[in-house]
DNA sequence: GGAAGTGTTGTTATGTTATAACATAAAGAA
DNA sequence: TTCTTTATGTTATAACATAACAACACTTCC
């Protein structure tokens, strides 16, 4: 944790989350924004028992459902991605509408780049169609090499 | 597991198996062979464990590792796969070559839909190719109703 | 056949991720 | 305030997965 340098507009996607939070009547609680602050200082995906050993300090003693909770409720609110085959989480760059991502998840340095490309998720659309499923959500993610470490 | 009704055509794909195994000059081992026959029995998903169970009997105890070797093995051969949004494994529906393949996951009924639409991985490939990124492998679930239970 | 090397399995222990269940507390509504 | 709902604390455990090392079994080469 020692390297791991600060993402650029944290306080912006913290202001964001304040304001979708209240226009939709939902609490960010100062646990649910400390765990999204976090997530969002964090310029890769964090597993849960992560985020709790940064949350735990000599006052609090912070236990696996208080982050669990918290990830629930802002994976809810669209606010964080869950990387399924990282068994990890991440913040997610346009919390303001509902969209199907993609992302993109270098074997090298770990970067994860997301994406929502329409031909993807539109091609995923169409393919589910043609079977007549009705898709809820999706989880598409690609490993591989990022351009900088191929 | 009482009224989990065979697959029609396990014994096609474990000769399919067996063959692509001989080519391939790899083992498929008696305990390899019983986790696929397991695998490809199972019209849904299973996970690790109820694999482990199933071989149970009162003469072979299984431990994890013994299920977990063998499912590597499958996977890393084609000849199953890993639904990583559901911790679970599926049988291959075209284990004789290598290909990007999507998920259609029912959540009322379970079932598991395999796609291999050259669309979706043809358009997720321009999108990884677009942003440098040589894609490795993929993992594309889709979530929702399946046309019986919409 | 015997020795060496490789691949597979057995076994014990433990690591890692996630949730159940129930008690307490805090916030919002009447 | 009192009631109701929502959020958090706490303990325990479930569910998923791997490390490490011993034992066995194939293969190949002498």
């Amino acid at each position: 944790m020692a390297d791991m340098p600060t993402h650029p507009d944290t306080s912006k996607a913290m202001k964001l989350a304040d304001r979708l939070c209240r226009e939709r009547g939902v609490r960010l609680t100062k646990q649910r924004r400390e765990v999204l602050g976090i997530i969002n200082a964090s310029q890769r995906p964090l597993g849960a028992y992560e985020i709790m050993e940064t949350m735990r300090t000599d006052q609090a003693r912070i236990a696996p459902p208080t982050v669990y909770r918290a990830l629930d409720f802002l994976m809810a609110e669209g606010l964080i991605h869950k990387l399924e085959s990282l068994h990890a989480y991440i913040g997610c760059r346009h919390p303001d509408h509902p969209h199907f991502t993609q992302f993109l998840i270098c074997n090298d340095c770990g970067e994860v780049d997301e994406l929502h490309s329409s031909k993807v998720s539109g091609s995923l659309n169409d393919a589910a169609e043609a079977r007549g499923f009705k898709p809820d959500h999706s989880t598409v993610e690609v490993v591989g090499l990022c351009a900088r470490c191929r």
